[in-house]
DNA sequence: CCGCAACAGTATCGACTCGAAACCATTTTT
DNA sequence: AAAAATGGTTTCGAGTCGATACTGTTGCGG
């Protein structure tokens, strides 16, 4: 039998710790929490469909009660800005402020990190990146918790010409930028879609 | 430029996130916070120099009287027993009480966990694992923060024959199990990396 | 076109986290 | 013996967080 799995667990584990700690001493200068950091940083890498609260409560594990208490914190501060939807006034979509891209660039949050593997050769980072991955990926399947990828390799993701792209769901053109940040409506390539069948039961 | 590291990165983030979840899903039941599942699987790796509110504080990355308010109510539900040390009274020692170790045994946080990996070759994990574990060496070196590793591995450790063990530092004689618990008194030896076969995949 | 359910987000409450600082009881140092 | 250091506890205030109730908007079925 093999542990290995299970000291892969917990180094993960103690990893995000520590980077914990290195986010609450970063976000202790501004007299932020951990979470806030990362609602920033997940702002900074959030598609156009991904930017409310909705989406980011579900990226972070939270409800949304919680995230909207966070949300106004983070206004008051004037580190992001919310804005109404054109389209459904029911939706509020954030951006970060100039305030919060400086502060954002100024913490440099996962700095500590990227030191922190300096001494590793890329061969070995990309194999551990494909081997989470995949336990990722496992795991997101395993709970059916939403996806939260970027467009290449998603489902609806098409490609109209070199360097044009296109949603298939929402049916957007994205520009390859826009392809590559984080999307909640993201679904892993072969993945069955579950359409909407109708029960004849009852 | 690699950005592998900063992917790298982002996935044990989001991993530790989801597991966090888990975590709260799993403590919810027992009206617990994550933070309290975290103590007590520490306290069920901990050595015995490394059982006190002080150790487990360092770990977790928490004040000291953050930590006691933890221990105040997992000791209130009976899940931890407190009890003072014999030759300093000024140290608690902590333990697992019956109930804690059912608790621990029956929630099995990892599971999910072991399971999202199961996919995933020996090997590959063991490459994974190796990366970072460096990771967290070089980490825990620029933070100076402790280093909370197993006996093997440490500087103060000691073989006396093959199956007796000791730690220069306190002098005592330890068993095998007792060595591989986690101790917060850990200074690594020189560079001890088990190096495993290098191989590209993918 | 109306009415009502579904939905996005907000407000409020209570238990808990968390750091900071003051505090207490024991060593340890001087 | 006095002073400093050490391990823990207590207290305070701001914030997290889930649960629940609420507001306003959309969209669906009659």
């Amino acid at each position: 039998m093999d542990k290995s799995p299970q000291v892969l667990f917990e180094l993960v584990e103690r990893l995000a710790n520590l980077m914990r700690a290195e986010f609450r001493r970063v976000a202790s200068d501004e007299q932020l929490q951990p979470v806030h950091i990362q609602a920033l940083a997940y702002l900074a890498r959030a598609n156009r469909y991904s930017n409310t609260p909705q989406a980011m409560a579900e990226y972070l594990g939270l409800t949304k009660g919680t995230m909207s208490q966070s949300l106004l914190l983070l206004d008051r501060r004037g580190l992001v800005e919310r804005y109404q939807d054109d389209l459904d006034r029911r939706v509020v979509r954030l951006r970060l402020s100039s305030a919060g891209e400086q502060f954002l660039s100024e913490a440099q949050p996962q700095l500590a990190w990227q030191h922190a593997t300096r001494n590793i050769s890329p061969n070995r980072i990309r194999n551990a990146v494909s081997a989470l991955r995949e336990t990722l990926t496992t795991f997101q399947d395993d709970n059916e918790s939403r996806g939260f990828g970027a467009c290449h390799g998603c489902r609806h993701f098409e490609r109209l010409s070199a360097r044009a792209y296109r949603c298939g769901l929402m049916g957007d053109r994205l520009s390859g930028p826009e392809a590559r940040r984080i999307c909640w409506l993201h679904v892993p390539k072969g993945t069955v879609l579950e359409e909407d069948e109708d029960e004849d039961e009852e």
